[in-house]
DNA sequence: AGATGTAAGGTTATAGTGTAACATATTCCC
DNA sequence: GGGAATATGTTACACTATAACCTTACATCT
């Protein structure tokens, strides 16, 4: 699990992006699905930041890679796959699709989502957990699944706001 | 508030109905913002029934009513209204609006959806609101605001089910 | 290796959701 | 009534996603 702090600042992302194509290869053996070449190529361009990004912002990337045309159904059944396989998950409210770091464990979706940066990171919280399952059981509702998506700012972004607004500041009084 | 309960089975829905209208009015006349009449039939559309409904069904019921052709901007313009007025929300897993309950009290969008009947019903809930607040704080996170929608079964259709598998069971021993 | 069944990907067309930009009408306030 | 601001009408289009059908690649058996 990758911590926001991490995701929001520079670090090696070389390692995100290898350890999630390994861990799906893994995964996808373990399975006895097949991550053709496609599918890992789409997981791979998923990962290139930790910003969720749409689905034709990823066929456009797959379009530039292969100098040939590419058409919607072509990534969307590779998010399909991904997403079945829990590889990726799809943040509803900007109609995205991000990496997830976690594959291995089910779990439901939920993030913070920098309105600064637009880096999403999945957080794994029990208490949020608990409270969802508990307020459904109160309500006598079935639960079946659960996404939570939580809209701020980082701390680098609270940062570089801070500054801005002394910027702002120092240049009005000057 | 209404009850996952009551908005799943029978009720007088025009109490629902006059109930939405009437705190819209007021609403709107204590913030000086206007609830035109295109707002309010928009409005009370949406509050046809429980079930979240998406922009153009909204569209196709407004050109019934009115026997004119209505364009899409004529509807996301009343939508945008009531969504910045707090009066409906949208449930993004759904791409759909569904009448708030509660328009006087700010609060966030958390929804229980029920994959039955599409019933969906809001959750006002402390214990989930808190969780949501400590893990956004444990982060560093500066929350704006967050979006929570469960999907699952509501009681009756819980029971639906049942005795669906019910007489499945007893047609297969016959 | 060749036959055959299944899964994956290619291709075309179209459905569903949402907005930009500009024209017209309505309302508010003086 | 005149003029500004707000609201609505209208046309065109952008973005997101899927249906339907065809071809290719792969896996398995003989």
């Amino acid at each position: 699990m990758y911590t926001l702090a991490k995701a929001c600042s520079h670090h090696n992302h070389g390692h995100c992006i290898s350890d999630a194509i390994n861990a799906a290869r893994q995964l996808c053996d373990e399975r006895g699905v097949r991550l053709t070449s496609l599918r890992e190529q789409v997981l791979e361009l998923v990962w290139q930041s930790h910003k969720p990004l749409g689905a034709y912002t990823l066929m456009d990337m797959l379009a530039q890679a292969s100098t040939r045309r590419v058409a919607p159904p072509t990534v969307y059944r590779a998010l399909d796959f991904l997403l079945e396989e829990g590889l990726i998950h799809r943040i509803n409210s900007l109609n995205a699709y991000i990496g997830c770091p976690s594959p291995t464990q089910k779990h439901q979706s939920h993030f913070l989502i920098c309105q600064g940066c637009s880096v999403a990171v999945e957080l794994d919280n029990t208490q949020i957990n608990q409270a969802v399952v508990d307020a459904a059981a109160a309500a006598g509702f079935t639960l079946a699944s659960h996404t939570i998506e939580i809209n701020g700012l980082c701390p680098s972004c609270q940062q570089q706001g801070s500054q801005n607004e002394s910027a702002k500041l120092g240049a009005a009084q000057a």
